[in-house]
DNA sequence: GCGTTCAGACTACAGATGTAGTCATGGCGC
DNA sequence: GCGCCATGACTACATCTGTAGTCTGAACGC
């Protein structure tokens, strides 16, 4: 309620809705690169969805009204760009599960990440280097 | 598949489905201590989240037709057992999340949670601790 | 034996989600 | 100037999810 911008405006102000899996899709292509059409966007995800344009309108509309998308018109479509950043959606998105599943600590998750062989050479000497880093 | 018993059951073999949040709520409940009746559940459950009765009964419903809980008829009562393991769900879902935010790397992940500060000392030290055991 | 009570089965329903179709309109090519 | 096409707006609809209510039948107490 506090930072409410007193617009009464339809759309929230970001990252208050959850972003759902299908709409996330949109906003990775839109992260990578911004601002794109619904043309542009449809390019790169209906290829890698198998979607159709109706669909990628849809969850575009969506993500609009839930405040995640600017919109910004350029002739007769619109540009639209990402409002919330992909770092701010990755770091709720990891806490909610972290949360969830392992009681709000870390080191359960890594623990099954390590069981579950899903941890590469590469993922275990990056974290070694990032442990270095947080212990200075 | 090769574990599938060849009955024409309803129910699909375990782990098939997605098992929503809610429906997690009970697994956890059951996966503590198992097997248990509805109202058991119910009493832990309802008091931690505010739901009534129904709807436990409905969530272990789902949950059984989902093939995540077995039943087995005690008097006029049935008791529920989980049938996929707390580990197997927690290692899906976590690897879900990895896959769908980070690329399939735990690297970014752990980086993540370190910026946002969800790292205690203690997580810190354990996955230290796990680290040593992997490189062994 | 008979009613009460409790358990599971079935039904309900609103909101979110995934997926897509139709409509209206404005711009651009010809 | 006119029609077509692209584009956004609106609509559609099945499914899943969260939450709960009603129905039915069997067990148990009396």
């Amino acid at each position: 309620m506090s930072t409410r911008g007193g617009t009464a405006r339809d759309e929230k102000e970001p990252g208050t809705d959850r972003i759902s899996d299908a709409e996330c899709a949109v906003m990775e292509v839109l992260w990578k690169h911004s601002p794109q059409t619904a043309a542009e966007v449809c390019d790169t995800v209906c290829e890698a969805r198998g979607w159709t344009m109706p669909t990628v309108k849809t969850l575009l509309a969506r993500l609009v009204s839930k405040g995640a998308l600017a919109t910004q018109p350029d002739g007769r479509r619109y540009l639209y760009t990402p409002l919330i950043e992909r770092s701010a959606y990755v770091g709720t998105e990891s806490k909610r599960l972290v949360e969830r599943l392992f009681g709000g600590r870390a080191a359960p998750l890594f623990a099954h990440l390590a069981d579950n062989e899903a941890l590469t050479d590469e993922d275990i000497a990056e974290i070694e280097r990032l442990l270095k880093e947080l212990k200075k």
